[in-house]
Parts: C-alpha cells; structure tokens; sequence
DNA sequence: CACCAGGCAAGTA
DNA sequence: TACTTGCATGGT
C-alpha cells in the first residue's frame, strides 16, 4: 500500500515529528494510556499531575494507595472509578506475575507482553498496543479512533474493518520499524485532533487532496 | 445548550 | 455473533 508512505510523508511535513509519548518513564506511559481512554488528552494531563504532584507515579505508591485515593488523585480524566480499578488490575498483573518489576513485564517479547496487557480486565487492544509501542519500545501499529476514521473517509478500507484488519494493513504495507509506528500513530492523532473529527473539517487538512471525489466517505 | 475526547467490558437477544 | 449501554470530567 504505496498510499501509507504518501499519508505518511504529507503529514510529517505537515506536522513535524510529534515526539510520543509523552511521559518520563514506562510507568507513566502505562498510566497516561489507561488515563487517555476515550478521553482527552488535556484531561489526562491533570491526573498526571496531580500523581506527580502526590509522589504516585511509583509502582510502590500506587499499590499502598487506596482505591479511594487513586480514584480522587486521576478524576480529571473522568470515568475515575472505573480506571481506578483498571490501574489497580495492572499493578496487580505486574505484582503477582511479573516480582513486581515494571521492567520484568516490558522484558517480554511483543507476542507475550500484548497477551499479558490485553488479560488484565480495563485493557483492550489500543491501550495494550500504546504500552508495546510507547513504553516497551516494539513495533506494534497502535489503531484509534482516527486512524479509522482517516481510512475510511479516504474510502482506504471498508467501513465494517475492525481493529485487527486495521492494524494487519499497516504492518503489511510498512517496514517493521519501531521509530515509524510512533511517529505514524502520533500524526494520525494529530491530524485527527484538527481535522477528521466526528464532524470533518477537510479545508486546510493536510490529506485534503487524498479525498476520493466529492468529499470524505460516511457510512 | 449539545456534543465530543488518543476505549473497554458487560449485558441483551 | 452483533448491538446497546455505562462510565465522567472538562473544553468548544
């Protein structure tokens, strides 16, 4: 698909590199990805925050903390009962299995390290791919919202692809590169964020010129 | 005011 | 399998 290299480079003009993620550990990566569901990034910002703020970006912190503590620390980011629970169902993963050790988790090939994410109840497969790409560093295409969206509008893929063919499509038409995925991913993102929300805005987007005749597809 | 954001799981038929 | 619904804050 010569077409993912030509999304690839427009945007990159466009945009620059977007430097993902951002974060200053695997920990706070893990984090920020469960924080980031369906939610904004800005949001997640403040949780993040108000962690650091708290010293409770540790592992050690955060399984001595209360369910109750957590909960009001990440409210921002809304839905903070429930990702309460789910950060808490991490630690657990990385407690019981992995001698509690961030790094022994992240050690795993992707294979295994995607299995074990996606076990813990509150990780599916984007949160599970963000932690292989941003925090383990390996090459899995983390699929979203927009990446969707921009494929499909683009009449680039079916409207009933789900996220596996989504993904299949970009490891087979890209080098497997770990530095490619992150920056591919991060644009999407980006140009998402600007220009194919819900309701697109196609004027100055940088793919405008991609968009089949009379405009982007919807279902 | 309504709508949306870097999803996921559980319930229903 | 294929839909539907709950979860929640903060910005536009």
């Amino acid at each position: 698909m010569k077409v993912l290299h030509d999304v690839f480079q427009r945007l990159l003009e466009a945009y620059g590199p977007q430097q993902w993620w951002p974060g200053d550990s695997p920990l706070e990566v893990m984090v920020g990805a469960v924080l980031t569901q369906n939610t904004s990034w800005k949001n997640v910002e403040r949780a993040i925050a108000n962690l650091k703020q708290a010293r409770a970006l540790t592992l050690d912190t955060l399984h001595a903390m209360s369910h109750e503590e957590l909960a009001e620390l990440i409210r921002p980011a809304g839905y903070y009962q429930l990702k309460a629970k789910r950060l808490k169902n991490l630690l657990a993963l990385i407690a019981d299995r992995f001698d509690g050790e961030v790094d022994e988790l992240l050690s795993l090939n992707r294979t295994q390290l995607r299995d074990a994410l996606l076990s813990v109840n509150g990780i599916g497969p984007e949160t599970a791919d963000s932690m292989v790409l941003y925090a383990a560093h390996q090459p899995i295409f983390v699929v979203d919202t927009y990446t969707s969206r921009v494929l499909k509008r683009h009449g680039w893929i079916q409207f009933d692809a789900d996220y596996r063919e989504i993904q299949e499509l970009f490891h087979m038409g890209l080098a497997e590169d770990t530095e490619l995925f992150n920056e591919y991913h991060a644009l999407l993102v980006r140009v998402g964020n600007q220009h194919c929300r819900k309701t697109p805005k196609c004027d100055a987007c940088p793919l405008r010129a991609m968009l089949p005749d009379g405009g982007p597809l919807e279902e």
